[in-house]
DNA sequence: CAGTGGTCTAGACCACTGC
DNA sequence: CAGTGGTCTAGACCACTGT
């Protein structure tokens, strides 16, 4: 019986804790190729016989592999290697006016690139009161329409928006509705005079809340990108700000920056 | 005896598991400010009282907290509610030549701006043949300078970044130096008469490994930018890409985006 | 020293999966 | 059904912190 167990054992004296150990072992097994993408780890039950350790401890050193991403366990089969999604390779001309030509938004535009089926839900439109961070960015006071929606490849969630937009210039338009038309929300403000200049985004990463991780269905172990744009029409004045979600393991985010 | 346990408790017979109710609710605690930045948390015991369960049920519930990057826990002190470390925001025009004029790179002017003290160690530079991934960015085959750093503030590492450059570009000058001299190497290149024209970056996240969760010092929790930067001299051609990796808790990443 | 978290043992019962 | 991971109990000894 050969496994990727074979001649592996933990020195009990080292300093380093014995589920430390155990993790190291199965992480340097996942990384040099012993255990495959997909393939399944020694149950716990085997490990707890081959390294002649408490259940606990193995699960501590299970534990530390789902938390740096690399495994995932499945309540009655086992516990698995993690297979990388594909992932969606955001340029940074994505917003320009020619993607917006061909009447479609540019979620849809990328996910064909990307050969893969999109799919947008959990659409909200709504009036508030602009959220102070909000108000910050757009230099905007009063009431703003809200705009949120879950984006989804090949039937996995990958991404929710919200955005904002004064009230004064989105209210009794399309962008109003649930579907704002061809080439999305951006071709509306263009339409109605707020010809768009240029785009900022700050991008920021950390864990994701509770909320995010069961809207974006994600494992534990990744991390969301926030990405907030900002769009600026041709007079200078911030038109919509967009706050977005995204499952890190899901992005390659690539910008271009000038030398001068 | 007012805590901030006062009226919690946890349900049985609810579906979700005792650990995950009583990390909901000093995670709540935590976001609503009944708990403050800094403040220690119930201990252990106090948890085990309060609650009415076993140690690992408690220890299960703060590891959620850890893991989300909420809490840190200090041996022999408690459990702490984790300060937001003060972030270093980049800028997409940081590298424009008029920030080097001045004779300083990118690094250092930054954190003057910011207002901590820069450090730079761990330099080490080496020639090897190109790793793949790197030869396919630089479309070079030969033999690469490779310098490596970490970047710190006020004595907190933050960032490691390794460059890769064409040896027969840096071999024999300030570049294959420990100390570039002003502007680092991308004023050097610059004098070599590489004049660089524009820059690309690709941002990924994901969890660090231990090694890069050792060498940057980092919490549990707390998830790492990778950003690869390629420099395009004014003939089109990569001089140099830069792999660098951030602890994400100390960024927020800013770029600017035409809509043409 | 007492109090804290870190590690570990040795069980128990449960829910889910696949045969 | 047997095998898997999910949850929980009730202890133990250790290392670190602050007084």
């Amino acid at each position: 019986m050969s496994s990727v167990l074979d001649g592996l054992a933990v020195d009990p004296a080292s300093d380093r804790a014995v589920f430390r150990q155990i993790a190291d072992q199965l992480r340097s097994a996942i990384q040099n190729g012993r255990l495959n993408e997909g393939e399944r780890l020694p149950s716990e039950a085997q490990l707890i016989d081959h390294y002649g350790v408490a259940r606990m401890t193995v699960r501590n050193a299970l534990q530390i592999l789902e938390t740096e991403g690399l495994t995932r366990a499945e309540h009655g089969r086992g516990v698995y290697v993690r297979k990388r999604p594909p992932v969606r390779r955001l340029a940074s001309d994505r917003f320009a006016r020619r993607h917006r030509k061909e009447g479609k938004a540019a979620f849809l535009v990328e996910s064909e690139q990307a050969g893969a089926r999109p799919d947008v839900d959990l659409i909200r439109v709504d009036e508030i009161p602009v959220p102070p961070e909000m108000g910050e960015r757009l230099k905007h006071s009063g009431p703003v329409v809200v705009r949120s929606r879950r984006y989804s490849l090949d039937g996995a969630p990958v991404e929710t928006a919200t955005s904002y937009i004064p009230a004064e210039i989105a209210r009794g338009t399309p962008i109003t509705d649930p579907n704002p038309g061809p080439g999305g929300i951006y071709a509306r403000l263009e339409e109605l005079g707020h010809t768009l200049e240029r785009f900022t985004e700050e991008v920021t990463s950390r864990m994701p809340t509770e909320a995010e991780a069961r809207l974006l269905k994600m494992m534990p172990g990744v991390p969301v990108f926030r990405l907030v744009r900002t769009a600026f029409d041709t007079e200078g004045r911030a038109v919509e700000v967009c706050d977005t979600v995204m499952s890190a393991d899901a992005y390659v985010l690539n910008y271009e920056l000038p030398a001068h």
